[in-house]
Order: C-alpha cells, then sequence, then structure tokens
DNA sequence: ATACAAATGATAGTAATACTATTACATAAA
DNA sequence: TTTATGTAATAGTATTACTATCATTTGTAT
C-alpha cells in the first residue's frame, strides 16, 4: 500500500514533487502545514524556511498554494479510490459494496498508514477543513478543464454505478454520492466546531449509521 | 417584506452599517462585488474606491472582509427563516412543511425581490459559492462564540423540529438538515461548475425532487 | 578527467494586500 | 461655547505572491 504508484493528473504541479527528495519534502511539509495554520495563513516563504530551502525553489514544483493543495486533495481522493476498489472487489451484494464505502468513507481519518509518504489522518483531517477551498474560486472552471478535478470526479462516478446496481432506475446517483461524500466531511467538521449542526457529536459510528439510512432509504425510492 | 427590520448579531459589524448611508452602501456594493470577484480577490481598498469613500470607513464598519461575507449569509439565514415562518404556518401536515421548506431552499436563487436593500438572486449566488469560506477558518471557534452563526444554527434548529414531527424517533434531525441545506447549495454549484459531480443540471424542479425524496425517504427510516 | 545538463540556491525586486496611526474636519448635544 | 462624536484624508508598515537573474552544486555521459 506504501508503495503504491499513483498517477496524478501533470496539471497539478509544474515539476513532479515525487521526483526529488525536495519535491517530498514540499508536498509533506507543505500538508502538515496547511493543516496547522489552515489555507490562508500559509505561504510558500514560511514552507521553505522551514524545510530549510528557499520560496523559488518551492515556486518550481507548484504554481501556488492552491495548486499544492489541489494536489494534497488529489492524492487522497486517489487513495480512496484504491481503498473503494479493494473494499468491493469480490463483494457480491452492491448493498454491502456501499455500506462498506461508507465504512470507508467514515472512518479514514481514524487511519494510522500512510500513502505516498503522507500521513492519513493528517490528509483527511486538510480535506476535511480545506478542500473545499480548491474549487470554490473563479479559476475553477479552467483548472477543471485542465483536469485538476478528474479524480473526485472518478470517484463520484464508481459510487454512482454501484448506487445504480443497487437501483438502476434511480435518477440521482451522482448528486447522492456527492452529497454524501461531501455531508460526511461537513459533519465531521460541523463536530468539532459547530456542534448545534449535528447530532451525537457526529461520532464514526453515529455518521456510519446516518448516511447508511440516508443513502440505502433513498435509493429505495418510496417517495417519488 | 421589504421594510422587515431583522437584527443580526451585533459582533457581526463594528458599526450598524443599516445606521448610515454609507454603511448601507457598504453592504449592498460589497455583496456585489465579491459576487462578481470572489472572496479571494475582492478588497475594502476596491470596495472603497468603487463607492467613492477610503478605506478607512469601510474598516469602521466592519473588522475585515470575512466578517462582512458573515454579514451577508447571516442576512440570507435571517432572511429564510423568515420565510420559512411564512412557509410553514397553518400549514398542518408537517411532511407538508418540510416540502414547503425544500421548495423554498431550491428556489430561492430566482427570487426577484430584495431583502434589506440586498438583490436576493446575488445574495443566493454569493452563498453558495462563498458562505463556506465563513466557518472554514481558524477563527471558526471565537467566531461561533461570538454569535456569528447562530443565525444558520436557529434555521436549522427550526428544520430539525419539523423533521421530528415528521418522526419523533428520527435520531439525526440536525445531520440531516444541514446536510440538505449545503447539499443543495454544493448541487447548484456544481451544476454551474463541475456537471460530472450531480445530474440533469441540478435544475429546480430536480433538485426539489431529489432531496424531497431523500429526505422524507430517510426520515421513513426503514433502514436502520 | 572533462564536459554537460539538471537541480538547487542566493539575492533582489515588484505590485498588491491587509491592515494601523495620526490628524483634521464637521456636526451636534451640553 | 465647549466638548464629545462621527467621518474622512493621508500616510505608513509588514507581509504576500509572485518573478528575474545568476551562481553553484551534483550526477552522468564521454
Amino acid at each position: 500500500m506504501e508503495q503504491l504508484q499513483v498517477s496524478l493528473n501533470s496539471n497539478l504541479y509544474l515539476k513532479d514533487p515525487k521526483s526529488t527528495e525536495l519535491g517530498e519534502r514540499i508536498v509533506q511539509r507543505g500538508m502538515e502545514m496547511i493543516d496547522e495554520v489552515g489555507l490562508e495563513q500559509f505561504t510558500f516563504r514560511k514552507l521553505a524556511n522551514d524545510i530549510g530551502t528557499t520560496e523559488t525553489s518551492v515556486y518550481r514544483y507548484f504554481l501556488n498554494k492552491h495548486r499544492l493543495l489541489l494536489y494534497l486533495t488529489s492524492t487522497y481522493y486517489a487513495w480512496l479510490e484504491y481503498q473503494l476498489i479493494i473494499a468491493t472487489s469480490n463483494v457480491p451484494s452492491a448493498e454491502e459494496k456501499l455500506k462498506n464505502v461508507i465504512n470507508l468513507l467514515v472512518s479514514c481519518d481514524q487511519e494510522t498508514s500512510s500513502f505516498n509518504g503522507l500521513n492519513l489522518k493528517v490528509l483527511t483531517r486538510l480535506v476535511i477543513s480545506e478542500s473545499s477551498k480548491a474549487y470554490l474560486t473563479k479559476q475553477v472552471d479552467t483548472g477543471n478543464k485542465d483536469g485538476l478535478f478528474s479524480g473526485y470526479k472518478r470517484l463520484v462516478n464508481r459510487l454512482a454505478e454501484i448506487s445504480l446496481e443497487i437501483n438502476p432506475d434511480y435518477q440521482y446517483p451522482h448528486a447522492l454520492m456527492s452529497t454524501m461524500i461531501e455531508g460526511i466531511h461537513h459533519q465531521k467538521y460541523f463536530a468539532d466546531h459547530l456542534p448545534a449542526l449535528t447530532d451525537h457529536g457526529a461520532t464514526v459510528d453515529h455518521l456510519e449509521t446516518f448516511y447508511q439510512n440516508m443513502v440505502l432509504s433513498t435509493l429505495a425510492n418510496n417517495h417519488v
């Protein structure tokens, strides 16, 4: 799992950070610093000072901090896609597949392992609090054309297919799955910062129950 | 409706923008400019130049642009709460109430009227693309203590109560309603910018069908 | 051992951002 | 008339988000 090679869209970076040791450190410490101080307070200068290099060198790898964020979130979605394949292969029942995926999504902030040298607990936390900022910008359309969101879209597509296995007539499989993924992230954030917007502290077990019921009930489709 | 006085939490501003004509212009043009250029590119200097005043004067009303954004989103939620009361009073069936609310939420970007001098179509568009940035910051906890999110929380509470009227045993009414509100906003954004993440262009009618089915099926609770 | 290119580093510079401090002016209540 | 109060103009600062240039190190092919 550690050694798995995942190739991300090359528009995410200027120079592949996996090609050099400096690149690896930029991505690793970049993730940690964004997690610590938040994207707004994070700068390439701070990162460069921290890892003992120069601002210029960091700019050689990434166009700006938004691209670094996108690189990180794309890594997260690549990991999820890989886990999804494991969690659904050789599972005959589509409902069981979806349950496994929900379990994966609600518990990945408990993961102790690493992926591409990135601590998954930290990466998940970063995705929860910062990933929306990757697409809520005026540059979203050009970024989308450049394929910067293809990892996320591929994941949603896979999940939509599983939904259609459960109910082939269901009209909104992409909407349901993107609502679920974003929802899980939001509920975890709310639990930590705005608990009035969720229930039972959005623990792993409660979130799992909530989203299982929500998705499976919706796909059973008894209110159209 | 135009004349309705809604008082927002006084921590949202330094000086009540409704107390002066300059304040009103700051809020109005502020909304329009954030909608046009996005929060990142929006600055108090640009706003001041645009409305013919100085940066300093703008800072007298709002601590920073995040607080102005929060003021705007709070206005939106205050309007929603008011509309919700209209849409649910004298409606005997709880299910009917929730349907009315969903209709309100999915169609408020079509609204042609104004509220507190703010064009609701523009305000809704701004909320869809920018409101997450109001709470996805490292200052969220102090902001929450200062009551900056109380309007949103009150709205979710009201909706949670309606959910419990439908199913008094349901365990996740706040989670379901915040998932729905955020979901509606996201789906509208995806329709415009990342259409692979939604279905049928997330038109008003489709969104209404999707969320009605999702919420009512979930509350019917047949998968726990 | 030499030549060469790729990678990194050092230094400097710029326009803009997100503020703050100071001062002056106008008004209006005491 | 004094005194407070609100409002604005001017100026200044530290930081941000970059870009340009050039020197140096390092690994590799010959």
